[in-house]
DNA sequence: ATGAAAGCGCTAACAA
DNA sequence: TTGTTAGCGCTTTCAT
């Protein structure tokens, strides 16, 4: 911030006219509020005396910052993560289109207090972005929506929300991944599917687990608990898991769908490890975002979720609940879609 | 922003007393300016009332806000940049240590423009971190510098920057990286070495080139212009270049110096395309960021640079000048790392 | 068409 | 120890 920048009352001094009119002529383009010449003279005045306007003024005045607030609740790593950096990356390009700017909360402590502390802060912000990540139980998520509809703060969230309360959300149907994701493994001749996923408290997995069975259901097949394997994406854990599988020839799954990047990136080093071929030995089916295994050889088949898609559609969600007093929040599904690969 | 939240006026009429007193009671733990018990009613009706204050009134009121803004000079993809990733990462560390949060500035237009506009918006930070990208010449970045510093604007500059104005800066020291390199290759037998590079009016690009070409010497050996490539991160460009190299037995290198990650992955797709083995045919070393080309195969020879780590630092630095008025400016280059791989 | 003045919610200097 | 008051820089209503 810096210290002796000019402002309204300079200008207004300058051009000997009141601050109200410096206002005026520099904001309202075509009001009849003050003569054309005026306007002109002020605002050639204010280019001279190098003014900018300051925002955090205007903001106090205006009870609007054109800032929306991200919440990820998670440590340290959230630009690491390929999910996240897409869905901003979707936020970004509709704040960008719409005027806003993103404010980025750090969280601050232990898991569940985050809420409240981006309440505190809020009063920066027009409303808040919510990402839900792995780390994010359906308790978790649901006292956080609790918590801010009772501090009246407008947000929208991105993933992991399958009930039914009236909010801005934007989400993929799991259910509907799972059960084509089974269909397809199905029809490509196997009888022995696995599923390799992060842990059974998320959302997402009980969704999936209730797709996969139905889509196996219609082929005569099942999913037997035996063959879902949590991992709760402890390496070590993935391994042990594996090994269970791999260890007997009549164990075996023929096929294995892959919950996250995270875990087809856990599978392909352990497969590498064990000297596993993929799609030789295993096919592989993975669910997974936009673009973020690009570079894994064998290209893996994968369900994607359009997660830069989500991003842009949860902020512009918000910004329209934020702009216009009427509009209502609105819970919205993705479709996902089938990239293929060589892995299934 | 909330409508009808209590302010500091509110609870000073509940509790009978000033609104300075509030405030006092509220923010200033341990001021002998209101009695202890006083202070505790006053917390108390505060809490009760569901008091949170508003940061846009304090940051006016205080003319600072304990916001960094962040520049990328960049379209839409910054976020999926690992390089930007991982500062952001760190530079996230440094804010959450030291109570600040970030202020994402969407890019708003034209290339060059974005100084002026953020400056512009600044009023709601304290300072701005500016990470240069490989789409910023060394005159972009003195523009940019120039201007700062004209508005008075405290910042921190990460990336690509090699001249001598006492600003905050994080880099690594391209000379050495190249010096190394080159070395290292020329240690392990290799005597055509090539430079795998993005455009030749990077700053970075020049600085490798010198380091490269002084390792070089050191050895007997040169690095010809016709051994050095700029793709200007164009898919084909990269490809008619190496086919160029690799069309005939003699011209062929048997070394290969990438210039980033970006760069790497280019180079692996072509030689999986041309049927082209790593290190089998030839060896591969990289200049990249720490850890984003974890999941390669084989894995890359990589001198890292400490990308989290200069996040972090640009971070500090911007804040120490911000908190301490008598703190100058520093340009700080921080060392490489060789991490070992299979392919050089 | 233009100016004066009352906020916006908070901090801090100044009185008492 | 506590209250009063003058800003912070802008927007907006109300007079003129």
């Amino acid at each position: 911030m810096r210290s002796s920048a000019p402002k309204l009352a300079d200008i207004a001094k300058a051009a000997g006219v009141s601050i109200a009119a410096v206002s005026i002529a520099l904001n309202k383009t075509g009001s009849p509020r003050v003569s054309a010449q005026l306007r002109e003279r002020i605002i050639q005045i204010a280019r001279e005396m190098g003014y900018k306007p300051n925002e955090l003024a205007r903001a106090l005045a205006e009870k609007r910052t054109r800032l929306l607030g991200l919440v990820v609740p998670m440590r340290d790593p959230i630009f690491f993560n390929q999910f996240i950096a897409q869905a901003l990356s979707g936020i970004q390009s509709a704040l960008m289109r719409r005027g806003y700017n993103l404010l980025i909360f750090s969280p601050t402590g232990k898991p569940g207090r985050e809420t409240r502390d981006q309440m505190l802060e809020s009063r920066f912000t027009d409303g808040i972005i919510f990402i839900n990540t792995r780390s994010c139980t359906s308790q978790d998520v649901n006292k956080t929506i609790d918590e801010l509809q009772r501090a009246q703060i407008k947000f929208s969230m991105i993933n992991s929300y399958y009930g039914k309360a009236p909010i801005n959300y934007v989400g993929v149907d799991d259910a509907a991944i799972g059960q084509a994701a089974a269909e397809y493994l199905a029809e490509h001749g196997h009888r022995q599917v696995a599923f390799f996923s992060g842990s059974a408290t998320l959302p997402g997995h009980q969704r999936l687990v209730a797709g996969l069975r139905k889509g196996l259901a219609g082929y005569g097949l099942d999913l037997p608990q035996e063959r879902i394997g949590c991992t709760g994406y402890e390496r070590a854990e993935g391994i042990r898991i594996l090994d269970t599988w791999f260890s007997t020839k009549r164990k075996r799954p023929t096929a294995i769908f892959t919950a996250d990047d995270q875990l087809l990136l856990d599978f392909y080093d352990y497969a590498e490890m064990r000297g596993i071929s993929i799609p030789g030995d295993i096919a592989v089916l993975n669910r997974g975002n936009t673009g973020s295994s690009d570079h894994l050889r064998p290209r893996p088949t994968t369900f994607t979720i359009p997660t830069f898609r989500m991003g842009e559609l949860a902020a512009d969600l918000l910004i329209d609940t934020i702009e216009n007093a009427g509009v209502l929040p609105q819970r919205v599904f993705l479709p996902y879609e089938l990239i293929p690969g060589s892995t299934a």
